[in-house]
DNA sequence: CAGGATCCCCCAAGATACTG
DNA sequence: CAGTATCTTGGGGGATCCTG
């Protein structure tokens, strides 16, 4: 039944393409817990810049899962916010972090024991 | 707590690096219930070149996430199964493929909105 | 059948600079 | 501060051919 649900062109693919790029899930958790504006985005993720956090932006809102709310007021305030259905994503991006932190160090330790060199052949495979 | 955990270059990211390119986690996915042949995959998921399919694997490989076995018969045969550590994803892929069910529509209605032509301005933002 | 070797394309993402 | 405009690049991913 949903055996085959992620595969080929399936409907469910349209979920692992919306976490399949680096910013779109890290965006839409820093936006968990309200409204937030582009600058204190940055600040809250880091190692982001203007330019790709708006695009990140636009990608969200053309899925509908960003609200984008300017202010009238003269001053150049822009809000962003998760719509109700961006909302409903959190729990499957909260699982992967719950994953995350229980089971980071076991890939961490993974990926150094490939790139280590064989103990018994001295051969490094990085 | 939790707050920054996906921000930044956080360990968390790791999670979202897994999960951010096309086919990590279909074929995670594609191998939940058990060892697989690269020709059953290829059937189960569709659409995917036997290039790609070996390279995914080998990724998977490398963060610990996925075990290769070649028989020692003579035959051409190779199983690839999940790791302890490969099967503690499923979990949250689970929750994205859920989530993929319950909103899929949802989203492609939002898409399509976006492409459609504003009914005011007839003017189509696509 | 498994999977390596090549060639090519596209685009997310980075860096930088500029406007309202 | 918000956002756009350029330019560049790295690498995932597709197609094709070839070998053990």
């Amino acid at each position: 039944m949903t055996t085959d649900a992620f595969l080929a062109d399936c409907r469910a693919r349209l979920a692992f393409d919306l976490l399949s790029n680096t910013w779109n899930g890290v965006v839409l958790w820093a936006l968990r817990d309200g409204p937030r504006r582009p600058v204190e985005l940055r600040e809250r993720i880091g190692g982001i810049s203007s330019k790709v956090l708006t695009e990140t932006l636009r990608r969200l809102q053309f899925n509908g899962l960003v609200d984008r709310q300017a202010h009238r007021d003269a001053s150049s305030r822009v809000e962003y916010q998760l719509t109700a259905l961006g909302r409903t994503l959190l729990a499957p991006i909260d699982a992967i972090g719950v994953w995350a932190f229980e089971h980071g160090d076991e890939v961490m330790a993974a990926q150094e024991a490939a790139c280590a060199p064989d103990p018994q052949s001295a051969r490094s495979t990085c």
